[in-house]
DNA sequence: TGTACATCAGTGAACGCGCGTTCACTGATGTAC
DNA sequence: TGTACATCAGTGAACGCGCGTTCACTGATGTAC
């Protein structure tokens, strides 16, 4: 053969990561399939080799991309107490650090209002993502000793989706920054986390 | 002449109007001219007697949406004792109502993450709504007599459109539902406005 | 009062463009004999 | 060891389609004389 054994998967693989980034930036109709072959080193023609449509991409794309949001929230709490890893996780979801880098950020907020109009399967993938992403939430608040982490997860992940939405859709950096610093204040402040020494921030 | 001295203006209004539900229905790129004109019983061509180009009417469309959507929200609180008003845009604002009728419903909620694609004239005119919005939000809250209104506000609509966008994104109804209602009371709670008569509700 | 002309909201064919998808082909390599 | 063939990831031209936009035209009516 002309290439390694590995050599399709590897590219395969290549193909679905590059995907991850240009549809949490551009959105599902913005990622063109002839602009994504270009940015992988190859030609349009050769997509239909890789996946049976655009769509079958798209949702393997999404399905990446929870797999590895789900890996950094993992290592991210890492060796923490569970409190503090519950803190760093509000801190780092709800931060401007998030809300500039759209294309390796939670797919949640970089794709809901696009969701409607999407397929069965994606919308399917969406669902497995957020509900794997809630359970993974209540158990943290769970850990954490916190009362009420069955009913606190979906509210705690919905204003914190919110905060960053917003921060996003608005263009006064003033604002948008206000906004994340005063959700960030308030979630913490809900799940009794707030931690006192950090205040002068 | 042909039509009476107010026609032009009615059909312009009328295509704002569509287009003000349609936006909201299939996003800036679903609209299509050729369908928004159909729909008002029009052929395609005669669009450009009414607006440069699909980019203005979008821009016009969202600024219409946002009065509105003004409109409503003062007809809502309308007659009632600052506390209850505040409760019960809660209530409507994070509903299944809500969710289950976007062409209606808030802007924010429909649109975000098509927002940074759109046109810096777009983009505005969502600020100039957002901004409107908060300081709404914010001075209902400080009529209610409740402590820090100007970081609450922020924070809370942050909330509540993250409530709506989550659950609208999920297509699981009992999951979706739970969310609403889990939002609705937290978001009663941290503003200290939680009515004790509904709770069997 | 009657005729010629101007107005202008709306018509409908046509355009250029980018898109997802198809398909005959390439060419380097492994395999069969 | 050498030759003919099969394989298959990737190539690149071509397709049909829907889109936003343009433009010459229509036809009912108001206005000028």
């Amino acid at each position: 053969m002309r290439y390694s054994d590995t050599h399709k998967a590897e590219t395969h693989a290549k193909l679905v990561k590059l995907a991850g980034r240009a549809l949490r930036e551009k959105g599902p109709e913005g990622l063109s399939v002839a602009d994504l072959m270009a940015s992988a080193g190859l030609t349009h023609g050769g997509f239909y080799a890789h996946f049976k449509s655009k769509g079958a991409l798209l949702t393997e794309a999404l399905q990446g991309i929870f797999e590895e949001s789900n890996h950094k929230l993992e290592k991210l709490a890492e060796g923490l107490p569970p409190r503090l890893a519950l803190a760093q996780f509000v801190d780092t979801y709800v931060s401007s650090a998030h809300r500039d880098k759209p294309s390796t950020g939670c797919p949640i907020v970089a794709l809901n209002s696009d969701l409607p109009r999407q397929s069965r399967q994606f919308r399917a993938a969406f669902d497995a993502g957020v509900k794997r992403l809630v359970g993974r939430l209540a158990r943290q608040i769970k850990d954490a000793r916190i009362a009420d982490s069955e009913t606190l997860a979906p509210s705690v992940l919905s204003a914190m989706v919110g905060a960053v939405i917003l921060s996003r859709a608005v263009s006064d950096e003033t604002l948008s920054d206000g906004l994340l610093a005063s959700a960030r204040k308030n979630i913490k402040a809900q799940l009794g986390i707030s931690e006192p020494r950090s205040r002068g921030e």
